[in-house]
DNA sequence: AATGAATGAGTATTCATTCAT
DNA sequence: TATGAATGAATACTCATTCAT
């Protein structure tokens, strides 16, 4: 009766991330990761179908996560405003903490080819869904303007925070590109957001 | 007078685009872009760096063009709000008359693992640039809130764009991804995308 | 008492010709094996040294038996003609009755890349002697032709034996290969070897 | 205009057969080969498609060959019994002159899986009308047999062959399987062919 | 400029075998 | 004996790029 006194399959997850944010997707090693989790390069296989599987699976494992807790979190709260920005300003702070995992999904997964195939997607779309939810709650409350698509909206709420962590992402591994641009911070841009987000969904506006 | 009969480096680019939207860039293969635009596999190389440079290019070129028109285009209009209007909608028109440029331009580019480098980069900051310049103007002009971090909100504006479009491409080539769920047209995602960055970034939101 | 209740030797041994005989032998998987077996992967090393081994284990165990039982079937026989006739019908007749058995012998155990080495040949080498014992007694009876060199004579008997399975066995497992060809029975070659056995091709022989 | 200056194809070839006699068909590496034959490693695949295919090239060309230069020369030949000695030890002397071929052919070839496929098979099959071709002639002829089925005949022939090249390959290659048994000639193999092709085994046969 | 045969670096994956339990 | 998770050696093949013509 063999025993896992590990848990070799997240050990090779964790090596994965790691791996991935360093050297990207195409150019990480299967080996390298291997070596970085301490298990033979074999073991991999016993685990992940495939070195897209091993990112995919990284994909899905943390939205999923995030979905489930977010769902716990927001079901004490009423009011869809502060639901949304509760939404957004977790997934901000999720890859905030940890830059590695920001580097996986929003520059080295694209890489994979796998990207749009349905096992990712359906992940997204829980998600957007999430965001469809509160925007249908808002509207129901009278809260946010009912003259909208909210599939559309989701979409635009979705797209700015990918806007906000891929601008501040790229701002720390390549600086270059941004010349002499004044930074800014997170907290910033969340800021913009929930603005730009409040003004922009609230019912009366000034004649509308 | 030695005069190419036909420009060849223009017809590997739009062979290049047809196969990159085909196969996806990285099965795209440049035997295949050389016999498709009838040109000698080594031909590719007079006119391109490599198989990067190629997707490059396309990138570069396309996004130079659309910013050189768009100021053309913009220059005798004064009103910001009308200014942005017509540079989204010119954005999303291109693509939705070529999609398979915007299969290049949101799906494959992403594989080519130079996606965010300098070069396809500059011409991105430009379009970000050409943005942000509309956004101050209406600061100046009064018409636009001038409590938002400008370089934050024009990455929003980018990131719905891109969000509507994806999305858009998705439902075309990927249909079973979005199960039953009625589409929409582009024209109902500018009407959305007006409204919100309409009363989003207008002054004289009820009471601020 | 520890008796093990079932064979499992043997129980791998049947599982490993199946297999064999389904997939082939290098595409055939140890797990495969094993679980048709109903042991454990590692189980089969308790028995056997190696997949090579377990495929010579088989060969050599069907041919040491064969030839136990020919060497008692021939005991009391006299005439070498009815020795050898009775020699080559019962090896054809052991295959035509396990077809799985055939397959592994004249097809897949040439891709172990051992099936030449001492061991299976040591086996094979055991029933060539056989077959030139006959041939010799044959000789001193003066019913076989004394100018010919048995060691050459008993290899043309073998391989007409292999040649008669061997075409058998084909068309039962790839008919497409002979067209429309009308199938012989293993019967009719069984008659044919033994006239050709016998007294040749020619009409008329002359005289010796 | 590129011009091959040597046949890198041939060159590739002989390099194939000299690897695969020396090393085995699996354990002989692509990058082996192609150093033995002064090409890049992909060289080998603008001209065949696998490893696979290279061995199978060996022989269907070998026996193309070989099957076209026999009809040629039997041609101006009557007598079939003639006929048959040459085709026979024409393939004899084929191999005693260049014992790598031997090597692939009865040794290596077999441990590719596939050959018993329908390429290589075809071949051997046209070999084998060959031969029967013969048999009805002598038939028609009244000098062979008419009371055999001579589609089962020429598979005794061929493995008659096949068992004397075997036999001697083997002897020469690993002698320490034979012990001290006394070695033949192909000389005398021939002889002893011929003997028992025409006349059988049995003395004063009976009256047919 | 054009050609296309030649190049060769580069690696994910399999699976027979082992060994701690 | 039995187990099955872990191992890691081993390699054919692809394809972007080059370069002699």
């Amino acid at each position: 009766m063999p025993r896992p006194v590990v848990d070799k399959k997240n050990l090779i997850l964790k090596a994965a991330i790691k791996v991935f944010a360093r050297r990207g997707f195409s150019r990480a090693r299967t080996a390298v990761i291997a070596r970085e989790a301490r298990v033979a390069e074999g073991t991999i296989y016993n685990y992940f179908k495939s070195k897209d599987d091993l990112i995919l699976t990284i994909f899905e494992q943390t939205w999923r996560d995030m979905i489930r807790a977010l769902r716990a979190v927001l079901q004490p709260i009423h009011d869809p405003i502060q639901k949304m920005t509760l939404v957004l300003t977790t997934v901000i702070d999720l890859f905030e903490s940890d830059p590695q995992l920001a580097e996986v999904f929003l520059v080295e997964l694209r890489q994979s080819g796998k990207c749009f195939s349905s096992q990712p997607m359906a992940v997204i779309l829980e998600f957007l869904d999430l965001l469809e939810e509160i925007l249908k709650e808002g509207i129901v409350q009278g809260v946010i303007r009912k003259d909208i698509n909210t599939r559309i909206a989701r979409g635009f709420l979705f797209g700015a925070v990918e806007s906000i962590l891929l601008g501040w992402l790229l701002r720390r591994t390549h600086p270059e590109l941004f010349g002499k641009e004044k930074p800014y911070t997170l907290e910033e841009a969340k800021e913009t957001l929930t603005k730009l987000f409040g003004t922009g969904f609230f019912v009366k506006p000034p004649n509308r």
